[in-house]
DNA sequence: ATGAAAGCGCTAACAG
DNA sequence: CTGTTAGCGCTTTCAT
């Protein structure tokens, strides 16, 4: 027979320990309406509580209370040494409140998110965090109107201004740009992530408007979209770049596998990175500084973003008067061999 | 107020819909007793439940089954790019089957390690799947007691004869000895990890028990033991191994952190990997084959792994009758270029 | 300050 | 075949 967990103590079993009723142990066990106890009364039961080892079960409580101390994490990989870190920052933070992450992939497949959503409010979480980035989200409005509390991760601000958790693209951005005009580069192309995501959305944008008061070329032809953030499609849109009658001499990718096909198709053309032609890329990905050359890539700070916006729904979870708006953390550029000094010959 | 998932409908609800008794109505719902209830009755049924989108409350029958249909999943770091896939794997098995994974990170540190495991215990998990990678764990005789069910993933056979899913050292071993045979190579040197994990554990007994039979080179001092995986380590016990009066013509690393600092002592030596030395790592971490050198390496099937380990743990978990013993999943050597013919000059 | 009792949603034992 | 009832563990009125 497939045994399970065994039940420990009950509280009936610590009330009758400390010769008092299960509801004055109730109080007792309970910080706020502890008070609401002779002293020496809670002492006992606390005393009781802690010989017994008693562990409150979350069921009963929780068919009580209707809160299930559990929140939602809706991710679309965890194999993308994207969110790993972000998940650890979520974890940390809920735990700290006693709150336990379910964790959910949805691959950004609509079908499989739904299917994941539904089984996580299923499970009665008191809450969601949506790391997945998809820009417009029809979970978001649903979930509101059930009641739950959201946050954000990773992404802008979104109609319903939810609170969140992400980058400062324009700074970003800014630091980027600052640090290839000061190499000499006045010619950037721009290879995007696709754009119903929130993040490459929003580092494109900041791309357009940044380099205008940055006395960088405007040309719309140096900006290219892929639709995915596959290593082919950065290769693919790179070398377009390059075979244009005035090529960049840097690209900006809007993240590091983009970077990678980049430096593929740069390779391909001929040309040496970063002697003919500078490459930033994003994230900095694991090992992002052990490929040849070390990637210059700006470190989005995952862990903090997962923590922040974890910290935010538990003040709309606890506090209530849910806090409005998205914080945005400041993302650090990351210098290493990709970028180099524009090269006289061009 | 915080306001938290409002209630949907009970089983109250759907019982009076369809003009029966809860107790019919929950026969209806359960496949396995829905024969008990009249076939009209049990359309009615289901009906109503479809029309009110009843979806059954987990803490009420939890608190009358005393099952969670939820699982624990310990895994040392969400962030070691190794896990990632494991625990997707996990994650598929089980919600298949209807099961929640509750994630928890450990950091191999007993503390953490116990305080995981109790949260999720306290959370009434139906069971456990340790991915944590410690030889020796007092946990898991602890969990067995209470009566949960587990499961092993990455481990080797425990004294306690567990279920779980594990790599076929010796395979993947002989693979890569047998490799490097063909590539002339006969002294090849051994970078282990931490011996007191598993994998590590097992991966350098399966290298000295190979070696004998394959006509490699038997000395002692070729083998070097990391008290970590980091890079640094490696690099470390590489100079040692290329320092010696005969140093190796290749070198097995026990993971791909090792086999990059091998790569640092190789290059630091002012050698070239692969013409004087070859390398070979494991794990086929993301990005592996995007160093220079490309790295040759062991690639283990963490997703099938997760789900093997998840699959095993479900039999446990409902069939009964708990599945013993471990499996083991043939890894595959990915040949790069850190491995080449053994050099002349040598 | 404490106790009695109801009830959250569900399943199972027992009647009919 | 279906209904009645009890009770899983907990919190929360309502009494006292």
């Amino acid at each position: 027979m497939p045994r399970t967990g065994e039940r420990g103590a009950t509280l009936h079993d610590v009330a009758e320990r400390a010769g008092v009723n299960v509801a004055t142990a109730s109080r007792a066990l309970n910080e706020e309406r502890r008070q609401l106890v002779g002293a020496d009364t809670a002492k006992r039961v606390l005393a009781a509580a802690e010989a017994l080892d008693y562990q409150p079960h979350p069921f009963g409580r929780g068919l009580k209370t209707n809160r299930s101390q559990t929140v939602g994490v809706l991710v679309p990989d965890l194999t993308n040494p994207l969110y790993p870190p972000i998940v650890r920052g979520i974890d940390d933070a809920l735990s700290a409140a006693g709150y336990t992450p379910l964790i959910a992939n949805t691959d950004n497949d609509p079908e499989r998110e739904r299917q994941s959503f539904d089984a996580l409010a299923s499970r009665q979480v008191d809450g969601f965090i949506f790391a997945t980035a998809l820009r417009r989200h029809p979970l978001l409005a649903e979930a509101a109107e059930r009641g739950l509390t959201l946050a954000l991760v990773l992404r802008g601000t979104s109609a319903a201004r939810l609170p969140g958790a992400a980058v400062d693209e324009r700074a970003g951005m800014r630091s980027t740009l600052a640090h290839l005009r000061e190499l000499g580069h006045r010619r950037v192309g721009y290879v995007a992530g696709p754009q119903e995501m929130s993040p490459p959305y929003e580092r494109r944008r900041a791309f357009l408007a940044l380099r205008k008061g940055m006395e960088l070329d405007g040309d719309p032809d140096l900006v290219r979209v892929a639709r995915s953030f596959a290593i082919a499609d950065g290769r693919r849109l790179a070398g377009e770049l390059l075979a244009a009658t005035r090529p960049p001499t840097a690209i900006v990718a809007a993240n590091d596998q983009l970077a990678l096909g980049c430096l593929d198709a740069i390779a391909e053309a001929g040309l040496r990175c970063p002697r003919d032609i500078s490459v930033v890329g994003c994230n900095d990905m694991p090992l992002a500084d052990r490929i040849t050359p070390a990637l210059t890539t700006v470190r989005v700070p995952q862990y903090e973003l997962g923590r922040k916006s974890a910290e935010l729904l538990l003040q709309g979870l606890e506090a209530g008067g849910d806090p409005l708006g998205t914080v945005r953390l400041v993302p650090t550029l990351i210098i290493r061999h990709t970028t180099g000094a524009i090269s006289g010959g061009r």
